[in-house]
DNA sequence: GCCAACGTTGGC
DNA sequence: GCCAACGTTGGC
């Protein structure tokens, strides 16, 4: 089991967007990044479970959990010309971009950036590392297990 | 809207 | 392969 972070603006897809969705599942589009890609598409594996934040908003922060449950596939986003996440490089049969669908797990209470920043114990977390824009990364275990414990309030 | 930090592009 | 220019991210 490994854990990740997945940050989506919540104007696009929320976290409330995904509890309402059909099936409660959603198809992660729109990543136009090599290394989240690469995270997404070659180490995550079905049943990992990742925190849901929320970026570019009022609130930045954590806003629930959902769940890896699909094998990567392209992201069909990249082939429609009028969509904005178009790539006129990527082609068909050798598409660039791939996705997964995650599910709904939890939501939580907001857990604004500012607090997780306060926590000497995610000192080391890679979403407060300096300059950091990645839009997919891992969590440790430590982080997780503290995140869900303790500012969550999950068992 | 600002802007720091980073990633990508493309000429050489 | 270098690196300057440009585009994007994302908090504030």
């Amino acid at each position: 089991m490994q854990y990740w972070l997945m940050k989506s603006e919540p104007e696009e897809v929320s976290i409330d967007d995904l509890e309402a969705a059909l099936s409660q599942r959603a198809a992660w589009f729109g990543v136009r990044n090599y290394q989240a890609r690469n995270f997404m598409r070659d180490a995550m594996k079905v049943g990992d479970l990742a925190f849901f934040y929320h970026s570019s908003c009022a609130e930045p922060g954590i806003a629930g959990i959902c769940e890896v449950c699909s094998e990567p596939y392209p992201d069909e986003t990249q082939f429609s010309t009028v969509n904005p996440y178009f790539d006129p490089k990527s082609k068909p049969d050798n598409p660039r971009w791939w996705l997964r669908d995650v599910r709904f797990v939890s939501k939580s209470r907001l857990i604004p950036l500012a607090q997780l920043r306060a926590c000497p114990e995610l000192a080391n977390m890679r979403l407060l590392a300096r300059g950091n824009r990645l839009s997919i990364m891992p969590v440790s275990e430590s982080e997780w297990a503290f995140i869900t414990k303790e500012l969550m309030g999950l068992q």
